[in-house]
DNA sequence: GCAGTTAATGATATACTATATCGTTAAGAT
DNA sequence: ATCTTAACGATATAGTATATCATTAACTGC
């Protein structure tokens, strides 16, 4: 994402925190700053390097999961537990109706790719899943996949 | 599972590695036979912990990992990446066709159920994967979900 | 302004998940 | 019987995450 971006969607979410009683630290807004600017999730200790290396700041292990934390619960920020990293959501820089978004995760090199699937699917899975005596955490999946690039490589 | 079926299960997957040119040991027996006989996800860890309960075994972590690899690959064993557990495969005890299984996981107990959609809603996703670039890693999705106790203790 | 309180961060320890590597034992083949 | 490979043991270490207690910063009411 371009800079100018980066900073709008900042901006974005400190409204957004301010809106909900909450405090867009700067920390906070280095670690969402990375996350931003990454075209791939990253983990948390990926963000503690980047924060280092970009903004000089010794941000422990520590105050990183603490910070994505809190960015997750001000719906900030997303983590994948299919690969254990973390994604600025989408819906920060663009808040218009896409449909639903679904997470593609390459199993190799784990970029990330979403999609927008028709609504309905989504429907019929949440209904198949209350049957079932359970019920959706979230209309987005995450979905194992193998990329373009890593197929190719492995053939 | 019952005893007698884990141990149906077991033989079956004693002649599906010996067809392969595998051999089911004795420790790979009882990692499985943990597994089979477990109604929910289980680490590796907890697998250790329970080989060395129930049969006696100080078998390493090491070993068990490398046990659950070779069961992965003979298609015994299912690592859930969403909770970083494993489960026996269901097909193991039940092959005739029940249509596309899904795992739906719950995230704070991390129970597995496991459910059957419509083949055609996994064949609509897999098209929009494709269109997108990527391809599904199986048509088995894992899905994080709450279960109805867990929803109901959380109320 | 300042004491009291809460929010944020620092520091340290530790748990949990997983892999790398090298050595040893057991099983099967010529 | 030796050779070879598969299986397993032992140890170290990497990677992911949480618990806990101390400190600092920010905010509140007076």
């Amino acid at each position: 994402m371009s800079p100018s971006k980066v900073q709008a969607a900042i901006k974005n979410a400190e409204n957004s925190c301010k809106a909900r009683g909450a405090n867009l630290t700067n920390k906070r807004k280095q670690v969402l700053s990375a996350l931003l600017q990454s075209d791939k999730a990253r983990s948390a200790y990926e963000l503690v390097d980047y924060c280092k290396d970009n903004f000089g700041e010794a941000l422990p292990p520590m105050s990183v999961y603490r910070i994505l934390d809190f960015l997750q619960e001000e719906h900030l920020v997303h983590k994948l537990k299919l690969a254990n990293k973390y994604i600025a959501c989408s819906h920060i820089t663009c808040d218009h109706d896409h449909g639903v978004v679904q997470f593609l995760i390459c199993n190799k090199c784990q970029i990330v790719k979403e999609i927008t699937i028709n609504k309905s699917m989504i429907n019929t899975l949440q209904r198949d899943v209350v049957n079932a005596g359970f019920q959706l955490a979230s209309p987005q999946l995450e979905i194992n996949c193998l990329c373009h690039s890593c197929k190719n490589k492995a053939a």
